[in-house]
DNA sequence: CATTAGCTTGCGGAAATACGCAAAGAGAAT
DNA sequence: ATTCTCTTTGCGTATTTCCGCAAGCTAATG
């Protein structure tokens, strides 16, 4: 079983409730923080007195407050988490569920569980536990529903996702293909810029460029 | 103090948090529900025997599931509920903050108070109770200022609304011009289409359709 | 009733997007 | 090296968006 557990949540009822469903596992510590800021500090101080941690639960939303911080959100805590402990555990416990979020925080991160907040949280929770001692990752059933209906963000690259943010951002195309060519992108002419956009269109059967911008955005891809 | 309190929270932690949270305030009954089809059955029973609910906390988004339901969201409920009891206090609890979404619900539902989940959920909960029973409604914090920038979204009308609506859904500015005049909506010509799209665009400071788009997809207008 | 200001509409032209086509370039296979 | 294929690029044109202009319409004001 995990020995230390590290929840980062920022709802107060949730961050309770968490902690209450890992009590019943024997979980000998788990720490709860409010903030990534926080979290990160406090995997680092485990880290440098040698008793790390062995599993993150952390939320993706942290609301902005007052105070100071360097990570907005359990993305940015996740990227810094694994720059000092690349083989934490590390379970998502959010309600987004936007395919482009999810799947990067996988592909990219390669995170062990992905939680639903939901009717079925603490079940989940304890499966995912389970799971991930046996070395297996878990991930809620809607989860896994969304993963298999992946298929076409798979096929777009960082470059088209760059297209995709600067239009959503203002530019036009001219100005999108300058931006290429400005910054050694490769297929930077107009044309080019062009024939992906038309390529996109067709992958996310959009009919126009607003429509397409509409729709990339809900799936979470920008 | 109120005496029936309805709980409508599909999020296990939170639910039983909220719970706890009333309890402390000596509220005689409360009742939780996780689905907003059972919502509105125990409000709509309650006020048959004469005993009606005197305050509704709500979240508003609900995960989907297989079971079949006729209520998608907070929102779907909080409409259904002000045509049976339109007196019944709302507050709704949500991590929701879209200028566009909040707003919706203080001006067309007349909600009597937002409290936003994080840090400061119970604190805020019991300041909305005693500001409701004093008949004024309480806004969160960060909702408080949220509005206090809302001014450009109170310009937006309804058929504004429209016009971006289907802009995002893939039609061009001709055909947006033909569903108005299909739909005998006013100032349905294709100039006048134009003109409003000019003006929506010096509105949210948008360079492009697509920035456009992008920006009131943000703010949840749309 | 006349005037004024503000919408609404159609027209026309400039700018941007959409897209076919062919030449040039890059990489893999023979 | 040669061929073949795929990508990239520029060019030209059709379509769409953008926007000024003026005529027509509406509503409020004096």
């Amino acid at each position: 079983m995990f020995k230390k557990i590290l929840v980062a949540e920022d709802q107060q009822s949730i961050s309770a409730g968490l902690k209450s469903t890992l009590t019943k596992l024997d979980i000998p510590l788990i720490e709860t923080v409010d903030y990534c800021d926080n979290a990160l500090l406090k995997l680092k101080a485990a880290l440098l007195k040698n008793v790390p941690f062995d599993l993150l639960i952390t939320d993706l939303s942290f609301k902005e407050d007052h105070r100071l911080r360097k990570l907005r959100s359990g993305e940015d805590l996740i990227q810094q988490v694994k720059k000092i402990q690349p083989d934490l555990n590390v379970i998502v416990f959010s309600i987004e569920n936007r395919i482009g979020i999810v799947k990067k925080l996988i592909d990219v991160y390669g995170i062990n569980g992905y939680i639903s907040k939901g009717r079925r949280e603490a079940e989940d929770l304890n499966k995912a536990i389970k799971a991930i001692l046996r070395g297996v990752p878990y991930f809620s059933e809607d989860i896994v529903a969304l993963l298999h209906n992946a298929g076409n963000i798979s096929e777009v690259n960082t470059s088209d996702k760059l297209i995709l943010e600067l239009l959503a951002k203002g530019l036009n195309q001219k100005q999108i293909s300058e931006h290429f060519k400005k910054n050694n992108i490769p297929s930077g002419s107009k044309r080019s810029i062009e024939y992906r956009l038309q390529d996109l269109k067709i992958l996310f059967e959009a009919d126009t460029l607003p429509h397409l911008i509409s729709i990339v955005k809900d799936i979470g891809l920008i």
